[in-house]
RNA sequence: GCCCAGAUAGCUCAGUCGGUAGAGCAGGGGACUGAAAAUCCCCGUGUCGCUGGUUCGAUUCCGGCUCUGGGCA
């Protein structure tokens, strides 16, 4: 009998936070998160992250829980996750994922496997000094020696999928367009509801762009100076984030507190979309398009009854 | 009031030695399987301010008008 499984996602901005406790409130659910930002401490104002105080006594796992020079990827995130979801139901309650990183989702809910390597960051660097020195083309013409499929799927310029797909088959000796293949068949192991909440495009814009203010507001400035002042260098993942970036670039004296703020919002709408062009391409997706409904109440009675037909409790 | 410059895609502007036009940004679509808030790809018809004139043909040249900058009084 699979498990139930509970999945919350959509743009960022749209009011997940919001209607996940609520949610689980309803039906006896812990939150894990999967957004690769509000897992790092110390990154609460950029991440938008939910505060102790505003948890409501639901248990959340994987927010906070890292520093921000860790190392944080998917590959973590599932097996933090996983662990975290047998735990739930040793307590006979569901796990209700809750995030924007849609290409985390996917790892859990498909079970998609990673275990069969491990990184090897002299030969990435080694990859990406050969870019640097050859070019994007040179780089794509190795990996079409050795996995032509991927060489035909992976632009030449996406130099970082390349660079793994190199990687890849460096380590295991195995091409990665065959095992994206195989993991791309695999049904889910979970009885899972998957929501994914979006709203009017131009609703959610706006509502970015209020989000950006207010954090500016709050105090990001201050965050982020802290952090630079803590020694996280920009290189770092986490500061790859929106909001840690931008302003990063400002406090670097590279562009002025007015661009970064701009660069801030249009960055964030991109986000959005892309997020939104990986949420259509998801199967047994449902979709809660808040402009379609009255209210709150009304959007979580919408979800609590398909959590019924899907999950049978 | 006079002089000068401008008026072209949502915005900033290029251009057409006269044959109805193109970049950046915004915006839209897509990819994604160990960086994913990352990385990458694709998408440009708009009364060329209005109105006369010259011309086979004007957004392009000439005149007038309107508006917007700047200057002189």
């Amino acid at each position: 009998m699979k498990k139930p499984l509970v999945i919350l996602t959509g743009p960022t901005a749209v009011g997940k936070t919001e209607l996940s406790i609520n949610l689980a409130k309803a039906i006896g659910g812990e939150i894990i998160s999967a957004d690769s930002m509000q897992v790092y401490k110390e990154m609460n104002i950029g991440t938008a992250k939910i505060m102790p105080w505003e948890m409501q006594g639901i248990p959340h796992y994987l927010v906070d829980e890292i520093s921000p020079d860790e190392d944080f990827h998917v590959v973590k995130f599932k097996e933090y996750a996983k662990s975290y979801m047998e735990q739930i139901y040793e307590k006979g309650k569901i796990p209700i994922i809750v995030g924007g990183t849609g290409f985390y989702i996917q790892a859990v809910l498909k079970d998609v496997s990673f275990d069969e390597n491990e990184e090897d960051e002299t030969y990435r660097e080694e990859l990406q000094n050969f870019a640097k020195e050859h070019g994007a083309k040179a780089l794509h013409d190795r990996l079409r020696e050795i996995d032509p499929e991927s060489a035909d799927s992976i632009h030449e310029n996406n130099i970082k999928r390349v660079i793994r797909a190199l990687e890849f088959y460096y380590l295991t000796g195995k091409k990665i367009s065959k095992h994206n293949e195989e993991e791309k068949e695999k049904e889910s192991p979970y009885n899972f509801a998957y929501f994914v909440l979006t709203n009017d495009r131009s609703v959610l814009y706006n509502r970015i762009d209020k989000r950006v203010d207010l954090m500016m507001e709050q105090g990001l400035l201050d965050e982020v100076a802290a952090l630079k002042n803590k020694g996280y260098s920009r290189d770092l993942v986490s500061m790859q984030g929106l909001g840690y970036k931008e302003i990063y670039a400002y406090l670097d004296g590279e562009i002025s507190l007015e661009e970064a703020v701009y660069i801030l919002k249009r960055d964030t709408r991109h986000f959005a979309k892309r997020q939104l062009t990986w949420f259509r391409r998801e199967k047994d997706v449902i979709w809660v398009d808040k402009s379609l409904f009255p209210n709150q109440e009304e959007v979580l009675s919408f979800c609590l009854e398909k959590i019924k037909e899907k999950l049978t409790i």
